[in-house]
DNA sequence: TTGTCCATGTAAAAAGTTACATGATTCG
DNA sequence: CGAATCATGTAACTTTTTACATGGACAA
């Protein structure tokens, strides 16, 4: 079974789904820690059926094609389930650190407009999380048992939180690290020292 | 170009490699932000090469294949600095994520263990951070020079430092609520509340 | 002499992305 | 009446993973 196929049974496991539904979830909020299109979707829903781990209903709906509710079966969760806390070891992928490993090739203006820009983007995602984080204190019983798909959702929302505004301070950081180096044959010192600081206490 | 194509000339930029250390750097230390398997690198370093991005010479060596020293070129030099500031938007994909997402399905006890054998990932791949510091302090003059790519690779494994000590963080803080929930027909009240505390302030 | 590291490749399969295709409803 | 949303699928392509394959050097 692919991560994929467990992602859609976890999403089940909480309420029947169309395809389509699926595919939005995909996006958002699931979508801000794992994502697919409605092309893997539907095939993968296909093979999920297959194999036990869900159950088809016709329901009628719009378009040329029968619209089929989605729900997991008891083998389905027991999968899930077992998944769930199985032994995992995470494969990084992050672009942006990839990007940044070859900040070195660029000169320094163009290093700092990027992360100004990575800055801005990670500060609209904050945004939207606020935004989200609101829907769930207006639910704070669910949220506050394990048992609720709240609690689950909640807590890597929290995650989603944390690790975007780390990233805003470590921008900031990069930043300021930035701005600090002067070459030795420094253009006009004067314009730095006016706003210069104690310059003391740095890395590590 | 692929992603992969632009981590190669990245790691080339600072120095020429074989296709085998490429696969070496690919694990550690840029594996924590970007993987690749050999079987992908030397695929991907013959394309780059009838693109112009990078020139192999050979050198002796055994096995009974040609031995290939990559050299990057001008012209992938130019596409390197073009790609590290260009838009990015990054698509995330944390099994980790997905796995907390179906925590609600565990008995609380199995979610804990879970959520402590994780917890202890983290913590030893802090220590593996830590140590990788020490030898970035040693070459402090090259690691505070934007252009050197000491720095950029300092500034990835700060990120990651703080990356994983949030992670712990956040371990711990879920780890702190999953105990705090108790349901209403509780077992042993004495028994937890010798070390209860104030309950109070809670989440949010 | 058995195992690990050096060193480079190919093949096959799985996973993910982008594009093509169909057609109803609903809103402006 | 055109555009967006609902709704489901297939095809082609790219990327990533896993497995197969070869053979020298060197250390326990």
């Amino acid at each position: 079974m692919s991560t994929l196929g467990y992602a859609i049974l976890g999403l089940l496991a909480a309420q029947p789904q169309t395809g389509y539904d699926l595919a939005k979830l995909m996006r958002a909020p699931i979508g801000y820690m794992w994502t697919a299109h409605h092309s893997q979707i539907y095939p993968e829903l296909a093979r999920l059926e297959d194999e036990g781990m869900v159950s088809a209903a016709v329901i009628d709906g719009p378009g040329p094609r029968d619209n089929k509710r989605y729900q997991i079966t008891p083998a389905g969760r027991r999968a899930v389930q077992d998944w769930v806390d199985s032994p995992l070891t995470e494969v990084a992928r992050s672009e942006f650190m990839l990007r940044v490993r070859g900040l070195w090739l660029l000169p320094p203006e163009r290093a700092r407009a990027f992360l100004l820009s990575q800055r801005e983007w990670y500060e609209s995602r904050l945004a939207t999380y606020a935004m989200e984080e609101a829907t769930f204190l207006l639910e704070a019983d669910a949220v506050d048992d394990p048992t609720s798909y709240l609690f689950a959702e909640y807590a890597t929302l929290r995650y989603g939180i944390m690790r975007v505004r780390e990233t805003i301070a470590w921008c900031d950081w990069l930043l300021d690290r930035l701005d600090r180096f002067q070459p030795i044959a420094g253009g006009s010192p004067a314009a730095t020292s006016l706003v210069a600081g104690p310059h003391a206490a740095d890395s590590s």
